[in-house]
DNA sequence: ACAGGCAAAATTGTATGCAATCTCTATTCA
DNA sequence: TGAATAGAGATTGCATACAATTTTGCCTGT
């Protein structure tokens, strides 16, 4: 196969597809909110930006687009995605749907070394809400996403993780859109105390809070109809 | 294409995106078999066959690595996905996660034209396992898993829907894979029953059939190493 | 002033060309 | 005979060119 040994191993640094590196970054940029929901995504643009062709961004938009977070209209481009609050209600309906069984699962799979993630993670969380300012907010919200992911990735199923990363992804557009209180108060106290039940393995409980927690993050939301976002988003900058 | 007033209605038709169209008629085939598990999927072929270019070809078939159909190997090509064990595994854990959920769902949204819709299907199954020859296998095997998206349609969520759509083509290539028993064996009779307790607002009998009906599909699979599966693929045609 | 429409600019959709990589065959050497 | 290898052919990766479409700004007539 190889005739070297080392070749392989450099080839493993370049593997990183060029595209998929574009699609992440944007992605990062669109959950932590610097790209807003709507905002017009130019291949060009983008292109020269991280210095590759437009085949190539096309490819990273077109792989967002499959997850949800950008959407792309025929001859006019690609956006931001800007769920209607009937996709947002499905969005947190497949996440009651999916989230319990995590969960369990998870409870099911964890470790000593997991359950010590979660509990650094936690720390990771509260270090985020402490501090002010726009980077510490974004990292916030990226961390209270992560949250869930972890558990996910805790859970070990694969598929079920990609999922998960689908949602989260979507919820913090979510959240960005018809979030109202200004914090994203994805209520970190709720994570501590699902950590302590999986801890104490007690699945009823876990289920419980995870339920709960998820209530509580739909019920900050304030379903305006999306005209008053446009302006909601065109004023706000 | 069309030059007149006409057109614009006709764009309607025509946005049939041509990439989608493709994607589509691949997806089919390899639920339905026609295209075996590890074949070898060449841009350039499948172009002539739709007259279309390989730019058009690789959206689709990208499009198809995102679902899990299809497994791109870089500078090597497309190749129909050929799930390992681990992770027809997996796909079976993804279903026992989220198909009660769905069921449960369908049984409080379920309209009575849901649920003739469901008896009809019930119906077109019966029909596709009582003829016998090759076309005949294929409609059952699609019936056997459009009965599950079916139900995910009733439940109502779009998300959870698309989802689900991943997990029953996914399926359909591990029996392919690991099945035994040379009918697709997606046990119509579970079918029935679920139904039955469907229309009956049965939700804990629902949800156990449900589950129970999982079981039996990965019950019927032997999980050889894929060095054996080669070797049937090969022997087979 | 303003609605309507035309033309230029910007942007996307698709095909194609070229370089890089892989595959397979045939040939050579042990 | 069999393993190693070179090289031709096939195939993919990416950039770019061109056509189709949309958007923008200007102009004109009312």
């Amino acid at each position: 196969m190889e005739t070297t040994a080392i070749k392989t191993r450099g080839n493993a640094a370049k593997e990183a597809e060029r595209a998929v590196v574009i699609s992440e970054a944007l992605q990062d940029a669109i959950v932590e909110r610097r790209l807003p929901p709507g905002m017009k995504l130019v291949e060009a643009e983008i292109g020269s930006l991280f210095d590759v062709s437009r085949t190539i961004v096309r490819t990273a938009l077109q792989e967002l687009s499959f997850l949800g977070l950008v959407r792309i209209e025929r001859n006019r481009g690609a956006f931001v995605a800007k769920p209607s609050p009937e996709e947002a209600r499905q969005i947190f309906d497949a996440r009651r749907l999916v989230e319990p069984g995590i969960t369990m699962d998870a409870i099911k799979q964890a470790s000593n070394d997991d359950l010590a993630h979660l509990r650094k993670h936690l720390q990771h969380e509260n270090e985020a809400m402490s501090q002010r300012g726009l980077s510490a907010r974004r990292m916030e919200i990226r961390a209270s996403g992560d949250f869930h992911l972890l558990l996910a990735s805790i859970a070990g199923n694969l598929i079920v993780q990609r999922f998960m990363s689908e949602l989260i992804a979507r919820s913090c557009l979510v959240i960005a859109l018809y979030g109202q209180s200004g914090a994203s108060s994805c209520g970190h106290d709720d994570h501590v105390e699902i950590v302590d039940a999986i801890a104490a393995r007690d699945a009823a409980r876990a289920v419980a809070l995870t339920q709960h927690h998820i209530d509580h993050l739909e019920a900050d939301l304030n379903y305006r109809s999306s005209d008053d976002i446009e302006l909601r988003q065109a004023l706000s900058l």
